[in-house]
This record gives structure tokens, C-alpha cells and sequence, in this order.
DNA sequence: CCATTTTTATGAACGTGTTCATAATAGGGT
DNA sequence: ACCCTATTATGAACACGTTCATAAAAATGG
């Protein structure tokens, strides 16, 4: 590059106070996740986080509003990149069924919540609990909601889903069984991972049939009544 | 009752403790659920409880193990009136279809939550997330689970539904747009409870659609494949 | 009736998440 | 360089849920 063109070329350089902000938010987030997958979300104290990432503890709720974003914080990082997979699965098999394709999202969360249960479970209660404004956690929830409805719009052009059937409603359908499972696993652990896993799939499939286009040669029959 | 069988009938006869206990525990529940429905669950300060109820704080915990289980103590008596009051309607239309009858059940604790929303919120944030052993909660989780259960068994003994498909799985199925529609309304607010209750129908119908015994003559065809 | 044991009740004390008055720091204007 | 304003940082202070050493009350036995 020349050195005529000295006047940053499209960057409108960092200040010190964005440089400062983006340190400490970067030092919260590690601190947060590195706690919270060590102790748990209850065990981990605001106190600790802050002594972690070197702040002060009021300084900790400049960043986060409460507790509860700390943890959304640490989980927006992950869910973006279990998205990426996701979506990368299933460009590779793009005739898939639509259970498969499912599968390959769903099953990826399950996978990432294994591995720190405790974790998820404290991330589910507030996921699906929000009191707040649409903000960090609704974003997350409307991406997943957007990426399922693709799915089935994916399934439906491909004649695997009825057509007078409105996509959100049918993609709500099947984020329902997945929900139901995920809590039912998490929540109280009387199933087990596999068997969430496996129930899940056969619900969905049972789901799919039950929005499944009607064969081709169907006329008007009374089998459908009221 | 002649007089000789002086020595108790067969009540083991009430000691002051049992009394006393009785009474402190009626007591604190009255006073949770009229704090709880006045100002709602997070408002409600454990102390106000304990004073409302004439006990110590302590005395609190000594009956119900933290705040969310003053929540239960609360909910369990409705419930059980809610529960009676659906079986009874269900009992006066024995032929009606799966979906209707659902809704009488379903639609009686949404009736139930909308007159407290807030407090139905909270409720079901713990509902649903049980970190405890099967006690208190547990035992309604499944008494709903089995009324489900209930239900569908009656479905299909009228051929409503596939007989290949575990009454148990069919009832988590169907639960599970239950569940997901209540968490849409009372979660985020996004949705009306109108618009949950009618979509929490249509779901059902699509999912019962999905769970249905095929056409008697029909043959094993190709459509159906894998 | 009193003595002893067992059960139940209590509120001070603890650790928690969150707020807020105050201090430190950065960015300009002169 | 210096002041002035706006932004960011801080930990003491607060209110809360929960625990626990101690006290009160009831049961039991003599």
C-alpha cells in the first residue's frame, strides 16, 4: 500500500475507551464461561467472575444486565458456530428428509448440552423464560425458530409437507417436540441422553406425517369429516 | 356405638402437635397464595409471608423447603380442582374426539393461568425444570401425564389413533405442543392467549392427524416408504 | 406434678445478586 | 498544557432467600 494513503483507509479507528470496552468484555466472557462450565451456573458467584476478568464487581452489570446475560454472553459464541455446522450438514445432503435435516440441527444442540448439563439446564430454564425485551436471548431464539421454518420450507417445496399448512406453524410444531424432550432430559434427568435423543427423532417423524401432503390421486373423501 | 368401644373409634385422635401444624401450614399457604396472586412471585419477600401467615421466617423453610415450593403448595390445590372439573366434562361426551377432549384439559389450566399470569409464569419456569427429587412436584408432573395418557388410551380403543404407536409416547407428543404453547404465551408474551389456545388446537389436530390408524383397506403401498 | 427427651419455632447471621453515589478516565476545546 | 464534560469503573450498601445455633413447646415417664 502507498504511504500517500496514510488517512486509514476505511476504519474509523479505535478510541481508547472502544479499545478499553472491548477488553473488558472479552475478559467477562472468558471469565464467565470458564467459571460457569467448571462450577455450574449457581455455584458461580458475580464476586468470582469479576475477580477473574480483573474488574470491579459493579462493573460486571455494565456489561451484563443481570446475572442470567452472562450466560446468554457465553452461549451466543457457541450457538453461532453449532449453526454454521448445521447448516454446512445439510447443504452436503440437500435431498435429505426432513427429519434427517432436523436431526442435524437438534442433535447438535443435544451434543453441545452433554457435555455440560448443568449448564444447559440453567440456559433452557431462562431460554425459554424471558422476561426481558427481545433483545440478546430473543435474537438467538428467533435464529432458531428462522432456521427450522427454512427446513420445513426446504421439505415443503419438495412436496414432504402439505402446502396449505403456514410454514412458522409447522416449524413450531417440530421445535415443540424437540423442546419437550430437551426439557424432559435436562430438566429432570429421568431419561437419558440417548433416549431423549432417539424419542425425539421418532416423534418427529410422527409430526411429519401428520403434515405430510396427501397422496396425489386423493379425492374428497368423508374420512375427514368435521 | 356402644359405649364400651370407649377407646377411640379409630382416629388416632389429634395431639396438640399435629394440630398446631396443621394450622401453621394452612395458614402459610393461605398467605402465599394471597401475597403470590396480589404481587406476584418475584415481589413477594418471604418475610412478608412469614408475617402474614404470624410465623417466624424460619418457620417457613421448616414447611416448605425454599420459595419455589410455596409456589406448589399453592398450585397442587387448584390443580386437583382443575383436574376434577376436566375429568367431569370429559366423562359427559365419552365419544368425543381425541383433540376436544384434550382441550377440556388443557384449556382449563390455560383458563386457570390467564387469570395470573405472572404467577403461572413462574410456576411453570419450575414446573418444567424440577433440579429436585420426584416429591411434591413430581407427583402432579405425572398425575398430568397419566391424564393424557388417559385419554389417548380411550382414542384408541375408538381406532382414533395407530395402535402400533405407545400410549405413553403418543401422550408425550401430545403434550408437547401443550407445553410449548403455553411456555409462547406465558414466556414471552408474544402471543395472545386466544391465539395460543387456537394454535395449541391446530397443532393438536396435526399431530393427532400424524398418530392416526390408516384406512382399514389400505395395502402396503410404496407412498409410505422410507 | 416435675424431669427428661423429642419435636417444633425462631430470628440473627450469612452469602448472594444487584444498585448507586462517587471516583477515575478519556475526549475535545482553547 | 490545562480545564471541562461525558463516559466508564468501582465497591460499599441494600434487600433478599436460606441456614443454624438456640429457645420454646409438647410428649413421655415416673
Amino acid at each position: 500500500m502507498p504511504a500517500a494513503a496514510a488517512r486509514r483507509p476505511s476504519k474509523p479507528r479505535e478510541g481508547l475507551r472502544e479499545r478499553n470496552k472491548r477488553e473488558k468484555r472479552t475478559r467477562i466472557q472468558r471469565a464467565a464461561r470458564e467459571l460457569f462450565e467448571r462450577l455450574g451456573f449457581e455455584a458461580t458467584t458475580a464476586r468470582e467472575i469479576a475477580a477473574r476478568a480483573r474488574v470491579g464487581l459493579g462493573t460486571l452489570f455494565l456489561y451484563a444486565r443481570d446475572k442470567r446475560e452472562l450466560l446468554f454472553l457465553v452461549f451466543e459464541e457457541e450457538s453461532q458456530r453449532l449453526f454454521a455446522e448445521a447448516d454446512a450438514a445439510v447443504e452436503a445432503r440437500p435431498e435429505a428428509p426432513l427429519v434427517d435435516t432436523l436431526m442435524e440441527l437438534f442433535g447438535r444442540f443435544l451434543g453441545f448440552y452433554a457435555a455440560r448439563p448443568d449448564l444447559a439446564a440453567a440456559l433452557l430454564r431462562e431460554f425459554f423464560f424471558r422476561p426481558y425485551e427481545p433483545e440478546r436471548l430473543g435474537a438467538l431464539s428467533r435464529e432458531y425458530g428462522e432456521r427450522v421454518a427454512r427446513l420445513v420450507e426446504r421439505a415443503r417445496s419438495r412436496r414432504e409437507i402439505r402446502s396449505d399448512v403456514p410454514t412458522a406453524l409447522a416449524a413450531n410444531a417440530l421445535f415443540a417436540h424437540y423442546a419437550f424432550w430437551t426439557q424432559a432430559w435436562l430438566g429432570s434427568r429421568v431419561v437419558s441422553r440417548d433416549d431423549a435423543e432417539q424419542r425425539l427423532r421418532q416423534a418427529l417423524s410422527w409430526q411429519v406425517e401428520g403434515l405430510r401432503a396427501p397422496p396425489d390421486r386423493r379425492e374428497r373423501k368423508s374420512d375427514d369429516d368435521r
